[in-house]
DNA sequence: TTGAAAGCGTTACCAA
DNA sequence: TTGGTAACGCTTTCAA
């Protein structure tokens, strides 16, 4: 019969110490004697004794987990943005538990899973969760972070991208690049975000003396993604100059549907598009775009979530993240 | 003060039962009279209960998590699979840990705090665990799954695209698509499936009749991913008729480099990349490739996962995925 | 069918 | 500084 794993007694009987001393040598938590410490943890490493997280997390009341909310982490911001949240959870010595969502009710279970395992806290990247379970999750001291979400939830924390700031930056690139027709391109049923940078990108061209209710048309894809894109420009006689669009993958997607018109970038109209992905740098695309600081994003969501579990009642706050032009080949240089 | 949560013993005690029936009641574990069990799970729903998973899991010696080894989640192919692997773990009411890691040594520590969270099975999509490590699994009774990894730890089951059978449709497409001359590309340092293509592919050529010793050359990129690529073509003055390579990313690289010096597929040289992912599809590039079955991938590895669990002592197997040639625009018909 | 009780492996409080 | 002990919340024998 062989011994399922090696538990604290075990620690504690070999070392000669009770099971107290031996928890206190590892968790560095209450006072101890140097030397029983040292000799605690060499016999700890001899037998390869390591603690149940299951257990300690019981006690505790709280598991060294992080619950991280996605969905189509197929598109290439969204696997980014994983990416870095992945490399700050596990950076402050968390787990992350990762769970695709498909739709609202599929958000609302998982939740609930996050919650019977006792995370330390919740990173929402996508859908709306209800106030109703959040209230159930600040009720348990489980910290709540959305990324690029709405701030409307009391005792959530908030971080999104400066949509608004990165929309201006799009604008006045448009008008000072010359153009004087311009089109903001996004998909039906748009995320939160999404319909903020238009509403932003049309506020900003006012104030830059556009007459936007002449000159400023919504190009509206079917669907979102690279196909949505694709057929939005398949839809278009003669493109306006100036072209702002809510997300890469939607960007390439018009460019090359323009392209298989005959018509390019930057000749035949500017374009600039929000996320800067991978694929926006490359050769075939070099897409000006609007960077969001994805390692800035992880880092400040880490942060609220380890703030607000010290001080659960704190109130709600957002962190807004500079968004920067990264100027390249599908707009002009401005004079 | 807020009570913290709703336990069993709540539910016991407003049910009129034992905390032992209200377990049995949940779990469907065990003998009770549908009428308790009625009774019992509608003062649950009542009062909101939800298991704790910590305690669950502590006392079955086994948490309803699945511990994910990924790395570079940025790659498209990656991140496909990855998303692959989480809705076959929900669909089967799992939970993803999802890690992240950049060294064999944080490979190492994943696979200890996988354990320590006494996870029902780990898949491992990158990296060469240590057969110590994992023979301490093995003890421990967690199933490990490697895709695409070498099969060669006993006790391990994997799931591998069908490398040999891919490389075997591009020879044929290349020689039949009229190339005499044909190339190897790949990046240096490469994984064990990408190094396997490469043999696959000479060793078809041989068999079509090709004198691989005078005409096959290896391309080898000095890094992985499309910037590797590309850097392997401005290496190169004058391509082979017919380029077969590693991966999806790399080839976009190369077609893009080459490109850049005016040379195009298929008039100038075809090419054939492993991975479908959505970009090779995209206008832009109309890649040939080899598509590998993700979906059927994710399944079968948690397929393994499962039946290890019944049967820890079984021996290892390995599913080889059918790979399916998708002909696009870089490679031209066969005659 | 039901309930009592013994774990599961930790941690934290309280005496010593 | 240490050890005993009572939780933490659940599952699972074993009797009744």
């Amino acid at each position: 019969m062989i011994k399922q794993s090696v538990t604290a007694e075990d620690v504690a009987r070999r070392a000669g110490v009770s099971r107290a001393v031996v928890s206190r040598a590892l968790s560095n938590n209450g006072s101890i004697s140097p030397a029983t410490r040292e000799r605690v943890l060499l016999v700890a490493k001899e037998l390869g004794y390591q603690v149940n997280f299951l257990a300690q997390g019981l006690n505790r009341r709280r598991s060294h987990l992080i619950g991280v909310i996605v969905s189509r982490i197929n598109d290439p911001f969204r696997s980014s943005l994983l990416d870095g949240l992945l490399g700050e959870i596990q950076r402050h010595g968390f787990q992350a538990l990762v769970t695709e969502i498909r739709s609202e009710q599929e958000l609302e279970d998982t939740l609930r899973h996050f919650a019977q395992f006792r995370v330390s806290g919740v990173i929402v990247t996508s859908g709306k969760p209800p106030e109703a379970l959040v209230n159930e999750c600040v009720q348990q001291q489980i910290p709540v972070v959305g990324i690029n979400r709405q701030p409307d939830i009391p005792g959530v924390d908030y971080v999104c991208s400066d949509n608004a700031a990165g929309a201006a930056l799009a604008a006045e690139q448009l008008v000072r690049g010359g153009c004087r027709r311009f089109g903001w391109l996004n998909n039906d049923n748009s995320t939160w975000a999404g319909r903020m940078r238009g509403e932003a990108f049309r506020l900003a061209l006012d104030e830059l003396g556009v007459d936007t209710a002449r000159n400023l048309v919504t190009l509206l894809a079917p669907q979102e993604g690279y196909d949505g894109g694709m057929q939005a420009a398949s839809a278009i006689k003669s493109p306006p100059e100036g072209i702002f669009c809510a997300n890469a993958q939607l960007a390439c997607g018009f460019l090359d549907g323009m392209r298989q018109q005959g018509k390019d970038a930057p000749q035949d109209f500017q374009l600039i598009g929000f996320d800067n992905t991978p694929q926006t740098a490359q050769y075939g695309y070099r897409l000006t775009t609007l960077n969001q600081n994805v390692a800035e994003i992880s880092r400040l969501a880490l942060m609220h979530l380890l703030e607000r579990a010290r001080d659960p009642l704190q109130p709600s706050r957002t962190s807004w993240v500079k968004v920067d032009l990264i100027h390249r080949h599908t707009s002009l240089p401005t004079t």
